[in-house]
DNA sequence: GCACATTTGGAGAGCGCTCTCCGATCGATC
DNA sequence: GATCGATCGGAGAGCGCTCTCCAAATGTGC
């Protein structure tokens, strides 16, 4: 094997090149070779030249660490995942990341931090002691504001992180109200959406598959269908909980069959829980969507690749979490920024499963 | 709205607590605070509660900024994205992060790094330009190592992280040798397993969705695909290569299928490509599994949703993030390690689509 | 009681950078 | 040519922490 030396550098033992050194083969102040780097003030552009020539020679990088010690400014954001009781190798966290949801979220945040020259930082609280300690951390500057993905149904984090005056922007609105920024989407909208669509093509006694009752999204997701269902006169409609994965809507789909064997239209609310849902449907002998229309949730790959395609409520997910990063650096440069959210609209997608 | 004041500090004025301040209220000396704060030397016991109580009272928070500054470990891993020619908005990041691959590598690198108290930070890197940036910044202890996802099939990075001396570890093998750290698959035994199982059920008419040919996986996968039908006697195999995309999948197979139309069996080289095998087999009216049989790879949740569910060979992606992650951590502890890798074994698992 | 080894706490020098002074330099103006 | 204002470069003080000295305090053996 052949190792030719691509970097070469002047290498003054281990250490590696500072400003020091820079102004020294510059034969310039630190300072100055500072103010060029930064491109602080007019520096006479003969001697500009001569610093950068003396940053390649010297292969010098600036120290960020030493940086960010002074300007209080890291150039790093956090994703935090704030759970309330995972411990360390819980499965469930596992299975959060390998969820969709959490992929289309960072996906969304990288395209506009990328171009920042931001880097995100992965951080998961699951107590409360963990909280604390991230507030901590995050208020010494440890990064220079967060984007919070709260899990649990009410949690302390996005208060202490407005208390502790850290940029914070949540992606799906706090169960409390908590005067900090956030991003959602108008969850019973969507819901509202789903159940005309499976009303209007002529289903006659239709049910839901829900998420957990107590976080946010999904308990507007309950209410707009339960508002639009009663409003087109179903006084009554069979709602079995799950938890968002596909095992759960599976045992979900199959005791709403068990309770309303009549039943010809479903709303799922989540794309991995219909997908579940098809299964037990399948196995039942019910055909979709002629015995049993289904509308699902988020447009996730998995709608697309489900047999049939799910016809489902588009949650436009990385547009949603591209505009928590800009509403987040914008709030990182101007500190006095109000607390503001902003919120989207769901669209129905068609395709074949109602 | 009700706030209470959760927070007690000691505050002085919008300054955080130092160590001097706890110093100062403690009554000793700054040195001795950082000593009883990280555990060094037998204190005085009786000192020692006097420091924690002031750090209670001030409500003291190291700054990790400044601490880092001096001991050159920064708690943080990166997790490297390398890809060849990936530009701002470039839709192909977006779909690689919505990928299960990114999630199931998160999750496994995070079971590890969080018990450890390490956190995660991540980056992409998309041209030269970037890459030299990224080792500068690693060298100067922007963070304590890097796990590397090398995407192009012949990439720099990893030759350059050995060279400037950074603890690094691959997931998956580097397409040159590179003396560097990394966690790999046995990618050809798991064509092998594929393959056999195909002509095991009986197929005679076998064919191969690929990878780009060009990265090692893939390339490894088509390997041992070829020699293993080759030992059975099948001299010749039609192979098309996909991207590994759901799309890619699809277009693959109507290709396969306009070429070999007597085909009874495929081994597609990732789930997600084999989702979209699936569809077009469905369109051209093949049954799967009594038509042509499918056998995916990965293992990934897109096999248990997938109609029928795929049998595919597994790829415990998540144990070898995780192990990814423990050889990184022990490369950081001592720097003498030399590098090492770690091969696994691979298994097929049964469904109904093979 | 004294010489000695052994703890234990404090002073202070940095880590690599930014940024505020301030003095030096320069050109323009009368 | 002297004076003023503007501009530009350097010195040096920190940012908050760790860690190496050293001095003081304590304990040990004869």
């Amino acid at each position: 094997m052949c190792y030719n030396v691509s970097m070469q550098r002047v290498p003054v033992g281990e250490r590696l090149p500072t400003l020091e050194d820079v102004a020294r083969v510059a034969g310039v102040s630190r300072a100055t070779v500072s103010r060029v780097i930064n491109g602080i003030r007019n520096v006479d552009p003969q001697l500009h030249e001569v610093v950068w020539d003396a940053v390649g020679r010297t292969g010098y990088v600036p120290n960020r660490m030493a940086r960010s010690l002074v300007t209080r400014r890291t150039g790093t954001v956090a994703l935090v995942v704030s759970d309330s009781e995972s411990h360390d190798d819980d499965p469930f966290m596992s299975r959060f990341f390998a969820d969709p949801y959490f992929g289309r979220v960072v996906g969304g945040l990288m395209s506009v931090l990328r171009q920042a020259g931001v880097q995100l930082a992965l951080q998961i609280v699951g107590s409360d002691d963990g909280r604390r300690r991230l507030v901590g951390d995050l208020r010494n500057g440890q990064a220079d504001g967060v984007i919070v993905l709260s899990l649990p149904a009410v949690d302390a984090l996005p208060r202490m992180l407005t208390e502790g005056g850290v940029p914070a922007v949540m992606i799906g609105r706090p169960a409390e109200p908590v005067p900090i920024n956030y991003v959602d989407l108008a969850n019973e909208t969507g819901a509202t959406i789903a159940a005309e669509h499976l009303l209007g093509r002529g289903c006659r006694r239709i049910g839901m598959i829900s998420g957990p009752a107590d976080v946010p999204a999904s308990h507007d997701r309950i209410s707009g269908f339960r508002r639009s269902t009663a409003k087109h006169g179903h006084g009554w409609v069979p709602i079995v909980a799950g938890n968002f994965t596909q095992e759960s809507g599976e045992a979900a789909m199959r005791s709403l069959l068990a309770e309303s064997p009549d039943l010809d239209g479903v709303f799922v609310a989540n794309d991995l829980m219909a997908v579940g849902a098809l299964l037990a449907l399948r196995d039942a002998g019910r055909r979709v969507p002629e015995d049993v229309a289904i509308v699902g949730f988020d447009d996730s790959s998995a709608a697309v690749s489900a047999a049939p395609p799910l016809t489902t409520v588009r949650h436009p997910l990385e547009d949603m979490a591209a505009e928590a990063a800009r509403l987040l650096l914008a709030r990182i440069e101007d500190p006095e920024m109000r607390a503001s959210s902003v919120i989207y609209e769901p669209t129905l997608v068609l395709r074949k499963s109602a």
